[in-house]
DNA sequence: ATCTCCGGTCTG
DNA sequence: CAGACCGGAGAT
């Protein structure tokens, strides 16, 4: 509750920065809406068919105001977002099984609607700083122009796979990979569940290395463990002031931006709440005259909304912007991409499809007629260190003896009895209970 | 492309 | 329910 008053703060939160980097990434497409702490119902007001984006950032379930994301909201939510293209559920284990949010929201989708690209976390025990880059990172390459699932993937590129099992459970998962759009209108929701009464820099911050550190703040870092996961030289915490890939053709025009192309894009955008009106600056710059950050620390006034609202001036004004329209706003009428409901369209990964009528595998012939749509539960790997996932191939189990490596047919398809990991078998006991729980 | 082996489904 | 099977995800 003692936060410093709108205006003070130098250092920028966190989480004040990943949301910069997801305003910044909509620049030219949605408008955003930021809320704070919302409840579930507050959410569900705000979700409408402009809705194009959602983006949750707080816990899951438990502590801390976190959202259950119970059913009743995941309806609500799919129902309302008629046209959302991108869900992004950044808390832990948003995505670890079929009862997860992710899930829940993908499974949601009747038949003839498409799902939205959906992401979230496996991890239970994710920490906020790799939380939080990650979804800098993503927000940074779609605001590149990138597209959702070109961007998930090309972060997840971006980490390290030489550590093998290790660094397989820091990736974020993608549990639905939508249609292919962005869309250059509708209204990003995004709702960030936080405790926003610790002091500006608290948080268990990411060591942001030099900059952010002017006024300091304890801030005390936890510089320890600095092993960066990511494979391409140093985190990016911090805002670059543009994309590595630079492209942007300088042609691009902007409202009232200023021709220097250093520093110098403050001021795109001063309106925000109306109240606090404290909003200036870009996303991720201080503003040149106040010194602050374009997002206020508080709002009691608007109950935690923020909006940003016309920024893309297509409705009216002398239309210069089609010339060379950006790739990213094209959407496309024909809708050609979506799946078929079992005919000759490919059905997106990571779902599968299940008749309702004779389960009949192995017949050849295609049951026509309704199904139902579900996603898979997501792969857990072994976990690499745990004394079996040591091992090596006995040679002799039933496993062993059915792999070609030691002359066997491999219809099983199953690691050696001996190899089996103990985390995995672990969970997987832990879920049997709760099922039993459950019912 | 090939290889490992997860996790869903079927069978007894 | 356990065990066999196997599609196919994810690693390489
Ligand atoms: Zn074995
Ligand atoms: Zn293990």
């Amino acid at each position: 509750m003692n936060s410093p008053p709108p205006g003070k703060e130098k250092n920028l939160p966190n989480i004040y920065l990943e949301l910069a980097h997801i305003v910044e990434s909509q620049r030219h497409k949605a408008n955003i809406r930021i809320m704070r702490n919302a409840s579930e119902t507050e959410i569900l007001e705000k979700i409408d068919e402009k809705t194009i984006m959602f983006i949750y950032i707080g816990h899951y379930r438990g502590g801390g105001g976190g959202l259950e994301f119970s059913d009743g909201f995941v309806k609500g939510l799919v129902g309302k977002g008629k046209s959302l293209e991108f869900v992004f559920i950044n808390a832990c284990g948003s995505a670890m099984d079929n009862k997860s949010a992710c899930q829940k929201i993908v499974n949601s989708y009747e038949t003839p609607n498409k799902p939205p690209t959906t992401v979230g976390w496996h991890k239970q025990d994710l920490k906020d700083a790799h939380a939080k880059e990650v979804s800098k990172r993503i927000f940074s390459k779609i605001a590149s122009r990138m597209n959702y699932e070109e961007a998930l993937k090309e972060v997840i590129k971006e980490m390290k796979t030489e550590d093998g099992q290790k660094t397989e459970r820091l990736k974020p998962v993608i549990v639905e990979i939508g249609k292919p759009i962005h869309s250059c209108e509708g209204v990003g929701c995004v709702c960030a569940n936080y405790d926003f009464s610790q002091p500006v820099g608290g948080e268990e911050e990411i060591s942001t290395s030099a900059c952010s550190s002017a006024n300091a703040t304890p801030s005390v870092t936890s510089a320890s463990k600095r092993e960066s996961l990511w494979s391409n030289d140093t985190q990016m915490s911090e805002i670059e002031s543009d994309e590595s890939s630079g492209d942007e053709s300088s042609g691009d025009s902007d409202g009232e931006k200023s021709t220097n192309n250093n520093n110098e894009q403050e001021i795109l955008c001063k309106k925000l709440c109306e109240h606090c009106q404290v909003w200036c600056g870009t996303a991720t710059k201080t503003c040149k005259e106040c010194k602050n950050y374009p997002f206020p620390s508080l709002c009691q006034d608007t109950n935690g909304w923020y909006e940003w609202e016309e920024r893309h001036q297509d409705t009216d004004s002398t239309q210069e912007e089609q010339t060379q329209g950006p790739a990213t706003r094209k959407r496309d009428q024909t809708d050609k991409w979506g799946y078929e409901v079992l005919g000759g369209g490919k059905p997106p990964k990571k779902s599968m499809t299940k008749t309702t009528t004779s389960c009949n595998p192995k017949s050849t012939q295609k049951v026509k007629s309704k199904v139902v749509t579900k996603t898979r539960k997501i792969r857990e790997p072994s976990c690499g260190q745990c004394e079996p996932c040591l091992k090596e191939d006995c040679g002799k189990c039933k496993c062993c003896l059915d792999m070609p490596k030691f002359g066997g047919p491999g219809k099983r398809k199953e690691r050696c009895i001996h190899r089996k990991c103990l985390e995995k078998i672990e969970h997987k006991k832990e879920e049997k209970k709760d099922k039993v729980e459950k019912c």
